[in-house]
RNA sequence: CGGGGUGUAGCGCAGCUUGGUUAGCGCGCCACGUUCGGGACGUGGAGGCCGGGAGUUCGAAUCUCCCCACCCCGACCA
């Protein structure tokens, strides 16, 4: 039984000022948390009471599954992260430290090279094969911003699980297993949450979904189809391309004078304006028109090359879309000196006549995936001035590639079934990722398989962040006077307030009532501080947010 | 890393522009008394290196410079 005359807590009158999401607020308010550290938080009894509920429950799922808890140390040493490139690709983001010999360490940001060297230590046949095991532990990572209390933290505790399979079927199995174990922790967690696409299909086999809390706090942009069940991170939306046209049915290309077009909408404005070029059938809009963008890709080797993008008039190149497609290159900005270097492109007349690893710029070209063969287009005519109307795709110019990198607009259509889209925020709260081979080759875990051959195993990576699904929960159950938490990880089933004078009946009748009710198999937080006015008991009640109060 | 804001008692804040007795207020905390169903009241207390350092000055919470921390926006975020 919990008493409030003698538990471990101070309850804020008013609001903490550094506090601004309302976990973040009411968690230190109500005496669950205290910020310790930058980016880092003291647990509380009621804090830690809570943590350890959603801790088991993520548990329970993992076990009920088969799959096995392991731990690690969070200090390692820089060897495997070295092996894996993470060393120097996880850049300013890791702790570093040394030890007193000079030997590099770091705080692990999360463990595929340990897990992948501890199966490679014990095991070496497919007959060991299917395994997944897991851990939940703190992680570090040296974010440069920590903001909104326990969702974005440095230290943060993580259950990260990891599956080993001889092929593809088996990494599938291992990886469906997940999502529906995913599925009932979530649920007995009592929150909602969707799951979306993180990466495109198109980039090759490997599957990766992402469970959102579905907060407006959230960091993360996702569609979701009005209709049907599609859901996207807008980084792994994929377009939906329009029919191809054919080629023979465009009128032949023709470039025009466009004097004082510096954007889309005075070229438009322009189109529709003079009668030699104004369509018949409807006015001319941005979606006609071909923008072309040139960026350039700096390749973790060092070395930048120019990129040119292509998407419809009417939107915007999306950063992070491009920069997910891309990666590991990063995006710069392209500089004058970058165009005077390249004098096929002209400023501002960028058109796709000069653009492609064959044309005369030898940039190469890379378009949204609403440029299809026959689509005709106006665009720059890489002439000062000049605009070209009526250039096809499949006859007066061809891409590269495709490329989804153009901005995602609520309303566009659904690639599934053709229903608006609308666009959502949500705060990453579980992530399921088929890796494939990729650490297992590089750290050289293989098996042999039943012909004696050596396989390389394939791997999967799974992780809940539990301090984060646990502010996630309190962000999306409180109201004004404080939180309230779904029963499964409450610190207490029901909260008896004890009100009165000492000699009142009323503090014998609560005592009474908690012993039945813990006899009964509830946990029971009583308040039974003596002297302390009612309106401060249920005040302090609705603040710490037990989902009955008696 | 860029822009903005804030650091004064456990919490929330005033004072700073225009330097000047002992640095204030509310809440919380301690003691006694009165109260006792929606953050009661009285009386008396405890609690401060005014974020840190260096300067200017007879004198600095207040002015100047440097540093640190926190919050917000942006960049970044396996």
């Amino acid at each position: 039984m919990l008493r409030l005359s003698t538990l471990f807590l101070r309850t804020l009158r008013e609001d903490p000022s550094d506090a601004e999401v309302a976990s973040h607020r009411l968690l230190v308010r109500a005496g669950y948390i205290r910020r310790a550290a930058p980016g880092g938080f003291t647990w509380l009894p009621l804090g830690w009471i809570v943590f350890r509920n959603v801790e088991r429950i993520v548990r329970e799922e993992m076990d009920r599954e088969g799959f096995q808890e392991v731990h690690f140390p969070a200090l390692l040493p820089r060897e495997p992260f070295e092996i894996s490139g993470r060393w120097t690709d996880y850049g300013d983001n890791l702790f570093r430290l040394k030890d007193r010999k000079g030997a590099d360490m770091l705080l692990a940001p999360t463990h595929e090279e340990m897990f992948t060297l501890l199966v490679k230590d014990l095991y070496s046949s497919y007959k060991d094969l299917p395994l997944v095991i897991y851990q939940i532990q703190n992680k570090f990572r040296d974010e440069a911003r920590p903001r909104a209390g326990l969702l974005r933290g440095r230290e943060f505790t993580m259950k990260d699980s990891y599956s080993f399979d001889l092929d593809d079927e088996g990494l599938q199995a291992s990886y469906d297993k997940h999502r529906v174990a995913y599925q009932r922790t979530f649920d007995r967690l009592g929150m909602p949450y969707v799951i979306v696409s993180a990466m495109s299909g198109a980039m090759g086999g490997s599957a990766s979904e992402e469970f959102l809390a579905p907060l407006a706090v959230g960091e993360d942009t996702y569609v979701r189809c009005t209709t049907c069940d599609y859901a996207a991170n807008t980084e792994a939306v994929q377009v939906a391309p329009p029919q191809v046209l054919p080629v023979a049915d465009a009128p032949a290309a023709v470039v025009h004078e466009t004097p004082d077009t510096p954007t889309i909408q005075t070229l438009v404005d322009l189109f529709n304006e003079r009668a030699d070029l104004r369509r018949p059938d409807r006015d001319w809009v941005a979606a006609d028109t071909l923008k072309n963008l040139v960026v350039k890709l700096k390749h973790p080797d060092g070395t930048t090359t120019p990129l040119a993008i292509g998407v419809p008039g009417d939107r915007d190149v999306d950063m992070k879309r491009l920069e997910a497609q891309v990666s590991p290159a990063e995006i710069e900005a392209f500089t004058e000196a970058d165009f005077a270097a390249n004098p096929a492109l002209v400023k501002g007349y960028i058109g796709p006549g000069v653009l492609g690893d064959e044309k005369a710029s030898g940039i190469r070209y890379v378009v949204d995936p609403r440029i299809v063969e026959g689509t005709r287009w106006i665009t720059g005519a890489d002439q000062p001035g000049r605009h070209v109307a009526d250039f096809t795709y499949g006859r007066d110019f061809v891409a590269d590639v495709v490329i989804e990198a153009a901005e995602v607009h609520g309303g566009d259509p659904c690639p599934r079934c053709g229903s608006p889209l609308e666009i959502a925020r949500g705060i990453e709260i579980g992530h399921i990722f088929q890796l494939g081979r990729k650490y297992a080759e590089a750290l050289g875990l293989t098996v042999l398989d039943q012909n004696g051959k050596t396989r390389t195993v394939t791997m999967g990576s799974y992780g809940i962040g539990v301090s984060r699904a646990m502010a996630a929960i309190a962000e999306m159950n409180c109201d004004d006077k404080g939180l309230i938490w779904p029963r499964n990880i409450s610190p207490a089933d029901v909260h008896i307030d004890a009100t009165g004078n000492p000699t009142d009946p009323q503090l014998p009748a609560a005592e009474a009532l908690a012993t039945e009710c813990e006899a009964a198999g509830l946990r029971v937080m009583l308040d039974d501080r003596i002297g302390v006015s009612p309106g401060i008991k249920f005040n302090d009640a609705e603040l710490i947010g037990v989902p009955t109060i008696v």
